[in-house]
DNA sequence: CTGATATTCTCGTGTTCACTTGAATACTTG
DNA sequence: CAAGTATTCAAGTGAACACGAGAATATCAG
């Protein structure tokens, strides 16, 4: 009977540790986190990772034999998204027990953006407030296939290259919030440090579309 | 300055993907699930694991750096525990996401249990409820230091070996409720299939401790 | 059909990992 | 202090994995 317990968990466990094993790739889990923002082909991830294609495709496969991605075909494209919603829960959780548990993630937040004005983020509470009340300008600065696949209600898409010239003239004096992808994503302190430098006042916040239900986004 | 991005997110996510490795073996996996049951020492763990206790030692002490588990020694045993709630959540996580995309778990299922009498747990609302009413005689089937850490309100403790002598002369008829670890623990099957041979009518449930939040949960 | 493009496959190499075995290190207890 | 026990360390072996480079496949446009 113990004998019977034990084929049965080593089974059993040997199919949960195949998603294990997925997450246990620091290249992996930028794909997933990418793939979070929405569908995209091989080659956009590749130029996103700044690796080879090759490398790419390998690595979707296997994310693939683990059943955290699907992909279909666009023409000459496979555009590769995750599985479900259960993957960005299964991420988000990776992520957050990284935030509350590993020191050194905070260690190198200090070592890479010591400046203190890097520190406020807008609070997802204070976010939502805001923009219950219309008295924010929310500006989406991920690229604009990322807005067009889901952004969060209300944005405006401003993507990094279009902020100076968005931004020319600018004499509105609602608060501009930033967001980009999330907790890792670099654009939007990018974007508030640049109109810092051009004297508009903006912060950033960490929220992003995954701290949205799915159905409340907008597209397009 | 996509090289300092670079730069910050290959730290980050190896920092991440550490937490990912520790998920990735089936061992590993298998002793944090113990774990979430409470505190267990070495020894304990490799009797459960049917391992040896070096081995054991090893993967404790990975789990140790990827900080999902802390210790402390009591006398000459060193005991190992979760390192906080946001760890059960990952767990959850990646169990729920096994479930929800990876047909092999339900395939496996069907392969041991073909029987259709395991087939129907009892789901968690339909506990709660019954709960409420005080109206089943709910028994926590686990080993008894388990039950001691932590164990449902109401439940009354009676581990695998002392099910006969505890339902000698049974005559109740308030429907029994088994349960144990949780969703891979084959202990209330176990307890369900003697008590049906015994003709007693009593039903598992999947449910566990893991399902209720910690405040509510009784223990000694 | 041909050329072009997107993606995947196949090796080869260096690295990491799991597990076993046997020894070493604490700590407690008498 | 000594003996016993719980735990960890260290070395070795075989398997799995990551990555690069080049070949192979597949699909679309002309």
């Amino acid at each position: 009977m113990s004998d019977d317990h034990r084929a049965w968990k080593d089974e059993v466990y040997a199919h949960v540790a195949r998603m294990g094993k997925a997450l246990a790739s620091p290249r992996r889990l930028e794909i997933l986190d990418l793939l979070t923002q929405g569908p995209k082909s091989v080659e956009q991830l590749a130029g996103e990772l700044l690796a080879s294609v090759a490398n790419t495709s390998q690595h979707l496969h296997q994310l693939k034999s683990a059943r955290l991605v699907r992909s279909h075909k666009e023409g000459t494209y496979v555009i590769y998204q995750l599985a479900g919603p259960a993957v960005d829960r299964l991420l988000e959780s990776v992520e957050e027990a990284g935030e509350s548990l590993l020191l050194e993630l905070g260690l190198a937040r200090q070592q890479y953006f010591p400046d203190p004005a890097d520190k406020d983020p807008v609070p997802l509470d204070e976010l939502q407030s805001l923009m219950a009340s219309d008295a924010l300008y929310l500006i989406d600065v991920r690229p604009p296939a990322e807005y067009a696949a889901q952004h969060l209600p209300g944005a405006v898409s401003v993507p990094l290259p279009m902020l100076a010239e968005h931004f020319r003239g600018w004499q509105d004096d609602k608060p501009v919030v930033a967001y980009c992808r999330g907790r890792y994503c670099l654009y939007a302190r990018d974007a508030v440090r640049y109109l810092a430098q051009q004297g508009i006042a903006a912060r950033r916040t960490e929220a992003s579309i995954r701290d949205w239900p799915p159905g409340v986004l907008a597209t397009g």
